[in-house]
DNA sequence: GCCGAAATTGAAAACAGTTTTCGTAATCCA
DNA sequence: TGGATTACGAAAACTGTTTTCAATTTCGGC
């Protein structure tokens, strides 16, 4: 079974590769090389973890500031169309952005103190939601999974239970 | 375990009860009985599932046609904050609430055919996220299962898998 | 290299769902 | 039955996201 783990730094290769993967759909789909989709797409794969569209604007200005939201959202979009990243909401109220991990899917667990999200994935899980959903007639296409609660490697989250932090607007 | 039911009919003597705990939370807070209040909550008690607020409005509306948007989202931040509504979102975008069932805690199935929502819940799928927070050093204050698919009810929706309906815009 | 159709951009407007404001009306305790 | 307090409803404001539109860029063919 595949334990929590803290994301990475992305490694460089793995960032051409996506690149390339990206440039390539962008060509069977017809559509356009531009400068502003590469910074943009160049930034979100170097990023860890769960993007807000606002993260990842902030760091695009920094390459290029006359970048707007309109060009990120759009490039968020054909990403996500690729198959590259995918969206995630966890109840705060923004979409978030993850560029594929290695795991194929995975579950979370989001740590209400410090915001830390960590990626977990269980076959047994699995298996036995698929036997619950066969027990009940259901046949599932997707599913969503997600632990709220306080990471203890941080000791600061389980002192700091007052969920004053994170948890009060989450969900 | 509890297997996946449709949501029966509210019973009379329950919806009364839940009526007379939300005017204790009321007069608790120091806050005002209303005729609005009571036209609102009493029909949100007596709808099944996953209600929205248009949904709930529209109901709320054949009561008291004066009533509007803001007071229906006020008052249902009320229920939500008495605890005796939870507040669910599926990523469609809108916020759906729901009267607590007899099942305290549940997961819930959402066909993305007909859209329609079935709770269930299983203590092992339970125990199994417990055990596995605790190998990695986590504390679940809550957890949100969602599986998405086709129920196999209504023959509609195996056959139809073109994912043109609900599945479209879901998450 | 240059043309021109087609795609893309950025700013601003539009949108959807939700929350807040503000003047008026209803509640309810002394 | 005041009268302070809370609630109401309509409309404005807000947030995150999408769309519009005029101007710009891309890129395959010449």
């Amino acid at each position: 079974m595949v334990p929590v783990k803290k994301l990475r730094e992305p490694d460089e290769n793995l960032v051409r590769q996506k690149e390339a993967a990206f440039a390539d759909f962008i060509q069977r789909k017809g559509l356009k090389t531009t400068r502003q989709r590469n910074t943009i797409i160049s930034t979100f794969f170097r990023l860890r973890g769960h993007i807000s569209v606002e993260e990842l604007l902030n760091q695009v200005k920094q390459a290029n500031p006359r970048i707007g939201y309109a060009t990120v959202y759009r490039t968020l979009h054909l990403l996500v169309e690729s198959g590259l990243v995918e969206e995630r909401r966890f109840g705060d109220g923004l979409a978030r952005y993850e560029g594929h991990s290695d795991v194929e899917h995975h579950d979370h667990m989001i740590c209400l103190e410090c915001g830390e999200i960590f990626e977990f994935f269980n076959p047994r899980l699995e298996a036995l939601q698929e036997s619950l959903a066969e027990e009940n007639n259901f046949q599932i296409f997707r599913h969503r999974l997600e632990l709220y609660g306080a990471c203890k490697d941080k000791e600061a989250c389980q002192r700091r239970k007052s969920r004053s932090s994170v948890a009060a607007q989450a969900e």
